[in-house]
DNA sequence: TATTGTTATACTCTATAACTATA
DNA sequence: TATAGTTATAGAGTATAACAATA
């Protein structure tokens, strides 16, 4: 009961994982094809679309959509050069940068959310009826919920005492 | 209804796609400090660890784990580098490449397979009552195999008519 | 002294295309 | 002619560490 999953576990785990590799090759695909971005770039650009009104900071991005700060330099870089978004030094605070999505960008997202829509609830919701699709919702929020509050520990060192 | 998403289908889906992020990411993580391994490697060595007595090629290998068969050899050279596998002719088809599991190989899925368990069980099932999990299994099952059933189109090229 | 962000750099993963060999 | 696998190569993503600027 400690060390292992019981097989209703393991066969979830799999499964779960399975189907949402699946599911996030497709995206790519399809946002590769009809917008030229990578999923973390469209997850950029559809926080910025979303977040009409607050000012988001780098760190903001970073903290929601992907895990290293300069990852998210680079990724902020390149859609910065193909003028989907712009970068300004906040007013409140002056090592902070603000981002910005230009109107390119805001086209942009139009251009590849029909397409993205479509591929999700062709492989994700068609097989899954209303009552299912509340249920996993509700399940997976737990899930998320429960390990965006701990801090990422299990996952840390262990072998290596350096990383810390 | 045909363009869009509803708000529970929006809900899930990114409660979805951003639990899972995390799990992968902590898994990663754990693998990588304890084994060595990405997480690509790891699943190689447990399909080849659990197919006990079937042999597998390294299209085998390449349907059920990653997308191209050069990735895969990448993979498996890596994995065959460092001792954790062997690769040998087929006995039955010349042009087919039989991959095993060494010892070392099985010694290091051993190595890592309680931390990997370990995270997954504090991070995804700690919330999750045992229904839960059942209805997650089932429900990410239907969805894989409804994924896994459709040949990959809807991902496809729509702008580019090249790729076919 | 801590935080925000960038830069330089290096590494890993992945895919495409060309190729060899077997069927 | 089609399939299995490898090789060469190139491109993208991500992380670490050092750094500059501001709080």
């Amino acid at each position: 009961m400690a060390d292992s999953l019981n097989p209703e576990q393991m066969h979830t785990y799999f499964a779960l994982i399975e189907a949402v590799s699946l599911l996030q090759y497709a995206v790519s695909q399809q946002l590769q094809a009809e917008g030229g971005l990578s999923y973390v770039q469209f997850e950029i650009l559809a926080t910025l679309a979303t977040a009409e009104g607050r000012a988001l900071t780098m760190t903001d991005l970073a903290d929601g959509v992907v895990y290293s700060r300069s990852g998210l330099t680079h990724q902020a870089g390149l859609l910065e050069r193909d003028g989907l978004i712009t970068r300004r030094a906040s007013p409140d605070d002056q090592r902070a940068t603000v981002v910005d999505i230009t109107a390119a960008g805001r086209e942009r997202v139009a251009a590849v959310l029909p397409g993205h829509i479509a591929v999700v609830r062709e492989l994700l919701f068609e097989p899954l009826s209303e009552r299912d699709v509340r249920t996993l919702g509700t399940l997976m929020t737990r899930a998320r919920d429960h390990m965006r509050s701990r801090p990422p520990r299990s996952a840390a060192p262990r072998r290596s005492r350096r990383a810390g």
